[in-house]
DNA sequence: CATTATAGCTAATGCTTATTAGCCTGTCAA
DNA sequence: TTGACAGGCTAATAAGCATTAGCTATAATG
């Protein structure tokens, strides 16, 4: 791993912890193993490091939701989907890196257009197209009511992205907030799949 | 407005803008008329501002969803039902204080466990428990099918809670949003509501 | 009327911060 | 071998920050 790598890395951790603004430069410095100043090598300014941060970020996000291949095979019964979508769950909000990088998020996204933008994506946007196409397949395979997907996306979507927002800040409740996913889903094949 | 008031006031419109970490006690001081070191009369510190914020906030949220008396009569139809949860849901996006307490917990929910479980109880548990007594009702009514109200209230608030967050960081969306939560809740009557 | 508390002020303190200047060392190409 | 550059360092700068000390005027209280 470059400086670069690693001072971005740094940077994530202590934003994601601490915000923007309550994270020096000193300490990013610290972390990565140099001294402040040294990291004016690598990065124009402090800003510079978190516009950078923001890029590595959309460009991890769109490897893992934006493209098509990543939402493999459609789910043949009620078993699999709520296999394999708990799966996908518990890997999101699990994953240390994707966890930084929401913290980081829903706490600078006032700070300015490019973030809130960003979060709009990661929360609304991104998941709800990719379950919308999900939920589109097994539609056609028969095995889910016809309905707008879009629509059906927004309500499947929403209480987990609430639930991993809640495990993000209460990591002690990260059980309880995948159990009250399973819940839901459950109740969303309840709700909307053929028996 | 006592003085005490006016840098609660003035400290909730930065903070939630702003940030704690990016708000100076001198700019708190600017907007209420006084200078700086005039704020230590009033209150110990910056943080013993954050803390009176959030008491006062729990105490308005608490006379806001808290008690029974507010949940109102229960809705007889779906057109009621619907008409009253749109004013319930424009009235908490619009407010400005509201929105104001939201944003502000929403960037501090990591800085301590009392703004984490204050924002757990604002985008969940609170509304949760609100509308789940309100589902309860109809169902009693019979025009609601019978199910496990709590697990009906996250299916009817989650999709709400998130779109009112993206108006909090989009206000340009607030139309969009308003409209994306009155099609979900037509959806929710659809599926839930007997004909 | 005397005094005491309230609530403002200015000045100062001491700390943290981001950033710059300038130096040194090792690596690699000409 | 020489020279340039990459990437580290120390020292310094300048600004911003929360907070304290101490003064003053006004209002309330005895």
């Amino acid at each position: 791993m470059t400086t670069r790598e690693k001072i971005l890395d740094a940077a994530l951790t202590l934003f994601a912890e601490n915000g923007y603004d309550g994270t020096s430069v000193e300490q990013i410095a610290n972390v990565v193993g140099i001294k402040a100043p040294s990291l004016y090598k690598h990065y124009k300014g402090k800003e510079d490091i978190l516009n950078a941060l923001i890029d590595s970020a959309e460009v991890r996000y769109d490897e893992m939701f934006g493209s098509e291949n990543h939402i493999g095979r459609i789910p043949e019964n009620r078993e699999e989907f709520i296999k394999v979508t708990m799966g996908r769950v518990a890997f999101t909000m699990r994953d240390p890196m994707i966890r930084k990088i929401r913290m980081l998020l829903v706490q600078e996204q006032f700070r300015n257009e490019r973030i809130s933008e960003a979060t709009t994506k990661h929360q609304l946007d991104g998941i709800q197209g990719m379950f919308a196409k999900i939920i589109k397949g097994m539609m056609d395979a028969g095995i889910v009511v016809k309905d707008d997907p879009k629509l059906l996306a927004v309500e499947l979507t929403a209480p987990a992205v609430l639930q991993i927002a809640r495990s993000d800040r209460q990591p002690q409740c990260e059980e309880e907030c995948l159990e009250c996913i399973e819940r839901h889903l459950q109740h969303f094949c309840d709700t909307y799949m053929k028996k």
